[in-house]
DNA sequence: GTAAACCCTGGGGTCTGGTCCGGAGTCAAG
DNA sequence: CTTGACTCCGGACCAGACCCCAGGGTTTAC
C-alpha cells in the first residue's frame, strides 16, 4: 500500500531557511513577518525548530510582492485577512471592496505614469523648453 | 499697457508655507526634498526666504502620488530626471525605456490583485476548505 | 561521532523618509 | 511700530522594515 519508508518522500514542510530561500526573502525577515502576525506562527518540532507546510511560500511571495506595489505591512495584513477563513461576511465584503477601490485608484495613476513614460519615449526629442512634459503631468493634476 | 500697480498681481510664487499647503505635504518634508536632490534649491529673497515658482507644486505633488505608488525617492528622481532637459538623448530614452517596463510590470500585477479582489467580492462566500484565495493567488505564482 | 550547516532567542544597529524642536531673523496687517 | 505669523537652520527624534550578532542548541552528512 505504500512505498518502503527507506525513500520516503520528504515532508512537505519547510525549515525557515529553505522557507526564506523558496520566497525570495531574509531568515530574519520571516520571523518579522511572524511578530508583525503577516505570517502566522508554525509549528514547532520539539527542538523548537519552525516547521513551515508549503503554501506558505506563496503567502510570503505575495507579501513580498505587495510591498513592491506600496503597500505597507499593514495593508497587507488587510489583505490577507479578506482571504481567510470567514471569507464570505458581510463586513469582510464591505472591507474587501474598500480595497479595490483603493487598487483601482492606483491602477489608474499608474496607467497615467505608464501614459506619461510613453509619451516622453516616443515623441520627446526636447518637449518645449519648460515643464510641459508628460511624466510630471501625469501625475500632478488633480485626481485624488 | 498695464494695470495700476496698486493692484498688482501677486507674484507667481511662492513661499515654503504656501507651496507645502498647495501641495499636501509638509514643511519639512519640501526641504527635506531638497536636501535629497528631488526638488532643486530655489532662488532666496534677501533674507534668505525660498522663493517657489508657481509650478513647483505639480512636482511636489507628482512625488507625493509617485511614493504612493510604491516608488522610492531614489527612483523618484530618476523618474524626474528623465524629464528635464535633455530628454531626448538616446542614454536617457534608454533609461526611460527601463522604467517603462519596470511600471507595466508593476501594472500587471496590480491589476492581478484587483481582479484577485473582484473574484473573493463576489464569488467566495467561502471558496474552497483551503489557501487557494484568489488574491493570495493574484501575486505568489512566478512572474517576476 | 564529529564537523559543518542550520536553527533558536534577544537585543542592538541601519536605512529611509520624514517630523519636531529651539532660538533667531523676517514679513505683513493694523 | 508692534505683534503675530511666517521662515531660517541645525540637530534630535521617530516609525517602518528590516539586518546582524552572540551565545547556545540541533541536524545532517560524512
Amino acid at each position: 500500500m505504500s512505498l518502503p519508508s527507506s525513500v520516503a518522500a520528504p515532508p512537505a514542510t519547510l525549515t525557515i531557511g529553505r522557507l526564506a530561500e523558496r520566497a525570495g526573502v531574509g531568515i530574519d525577515t520571516v520571523r518579522y513577518y511572524e511578530r508583525a502576525g503577516l505570517l502566522p506562527p508554525p509549528p514547532r518540532r520539539a527542538s523548537g525548530y519552525r516547521e513551515y507546510p508549503a503554501d506558505s511560500v506563496r503567502r510570503l511571495r505575495f507579501i513580498r510582492r505587495a510591498k513592491e506595489l506600496g503597500f505597507t505591512l499593514t495593508e497587507i495584513g488587510e489583505l490577507l485577512e479578506l482571504s481567510g477563513p470567514r471569507g464570505g461576511t458581510a463586513a469582510v465584503k464591505k472591507a474587501a471592496q474598500a480595497k479595490l477601490a483603493l487598487v483601482e485608484h492606483k491602477l489608474a495613476e499608474l496607467q497615467r505614469v505608464r501614459d506619461g513614460l510613453g509619451l516622453l519615449i516616443d515623441a520627446c526629442p526636447g518637449h518645449g523648453p519648460l515643464g510641459d512634459c508628460p511624466i510630471l503631468r501625469a501625475l500632478s493634476e488633480d485626481a485624488s
